[in-house]
DNA sequence: ATTTCACGAAACATTAATTGTTACGAGAAA
DNA sequence: TTTCTCGTAACAATTAATGTTTCGTGAAAT
C-alpha cells in the first residue's frame, strides 16, 4: 500500500516558508515539490482554515506562515489535513454479526488504537520551531558561513538563481 | 487513505477453518469473506509458502491449518502477507539532498518507526489460539448450548444450510 | 476410464483513490 | 490596464487494488 506523504511534504513547505520571509509563491513552491500549483493550493488551504497560513493575492502575493513556530505542533498540522489515516491496515469491517470477526476486531483494535495513540502523542510534542532549529544545526553542520550563499536548502534548490 | 483489511481478513478465514476442521474450499471461504475464490487462493497461497496452511486438490479438498493455533502469532501471519506496510503516512522522499527534508524526515521517522515497532510487538504477543479462546467466550456469552446448532459463527452465514 | 471437484496460475477487466492538468474568475499591485 | 497571484471547478491521467475469466493439473468418486 502506497504511503501518503502529504504531512511531509507540508512540513517541508511550511519550513521553506519559515525561511523565505516573504510571501512564496504556489509556483515556486510547487517546483520545490515537484508538483503543480493547484496541488499546493489545494492542500495548503486547507490550511489556512485552521490559520496556520495565509495567502494574498496580486503582486507580492502568496503564501505566509500566519502563526509563530514553537505555537505549531505536528498535531495541529495533523488536524488541518483533515486528519488523514494513519494506519495502513483496518479491519474487514465494523459492526460484524460474526463472533470470529469480533474476536479478531478485538484484538486488532486494540493494537491499532495504541499505535495511534502513540503517534498522535509524538505529534504533540514537536513544534515547527523544533524542526527549524533542527535545520539550522544541519547548516551549521553543512559548514553555512552564516550570511546567504547558494543551495542554503539543497543542492537542488534552484529559488537562489541569477544575482 | 483507505485500509488493507487483508490481515483481518486471513484471521478471520483461520479461525473459520479451524472451526470447521475438515478442509475448506476456496469457493465456500469466498462466500463468507463476500469476495472471488481466486483472491481467497492468492492470499493462502502466501500462507501456504510460510506453512501455516496446506491445500490439497480434488474431492475433499481445501484448506487447512497446518500448525497448532497456539504456535501461530499474528506476527507470523503479517510475515507470510509479506510484510504490508503498516503506516499510512511516510516520507515524501528518502536520500534528500534538502537540509530541510532531512530535519522533517528525522522527525517523523522517529515517531513512525516507534509505531510501528509497538504494532509488532503486540503481534508477537498474540496467537491464534487466544483469539479462538476469545471466539469461544463470546460464543458462551450468547448462550450458545454446547452442540453444533445453525449459525455458529454468525447470523449471516449460511454454510449450515440444508439439514 | 471418465467425470467431477478443487487448487494453480496467468491474463485481463474493473474499480477506486490519488494526483496532475486545464481553464477561467477575482482581487491586488505595478 | 496590465500583470501577478490565488480560488475553484471540471476534467484527465495514473496507479493500486480487487475482481473475473480461462485453462491447466492432480485427486477422488463413479
Amino acid at each position: 500500500m502506497k504511503r501518503d506523504s502529504r504531512l511531509s511534504g507540508v512540513l517541508h513547505v511550511l519550513l521553506h516558508m519559515a525561511e523565505a520571509g516573504t510571501p512564496m509563491t504556489s509556483d515556486a513552491l510547487a517546483k520545490m515539490m515537484k508538483t503543480n500549483p493547484v496541488v499546493i493550493r489545494r492542500v495548503l488551504a486547507g490550511l489556512r482554515e485552521h490559520e496556520l497560513v495565509c495567502s494574498e493575492k496580486g503582486h507580492g502575493g502568496g503564501w505566509t506562515l500566519c502563526r509563530e513556530l514553537q505555537t505549531i505542533t505536528l498535531h495541529d498540522i495533523y488536524l488541518a489535513l483533515n486528519e488523514p489515516t494513519l494506519l495502513a491496515m483496518g479491519n474487514r469491517t465494523e459492526a460484524p454479526g460474526c463472533l470470529v470477526e469480533e474476536a479478531v476486531n478485538s484484538a486488532l483494535n486494540q493494537a491499532f488504537q495504541d499505535a495511534e495513540a502513540l503517534l498522535l502523542a509524538r505529534f504533540r510534542t514537536v513544534t515547527l520551531a523544533q524542526l527549524s532549529s533542527d535545520f539550522h544545526q544541519r547548516m551549521q553542520a553543512r559548514g553555512f558561513s552564516g550570511i546567504h550563499e547558494h543551495s542554503i536548502f539543497s543542492d537542488n534548490d534552484t529559488n537562489s538563481s541569477e544575482e
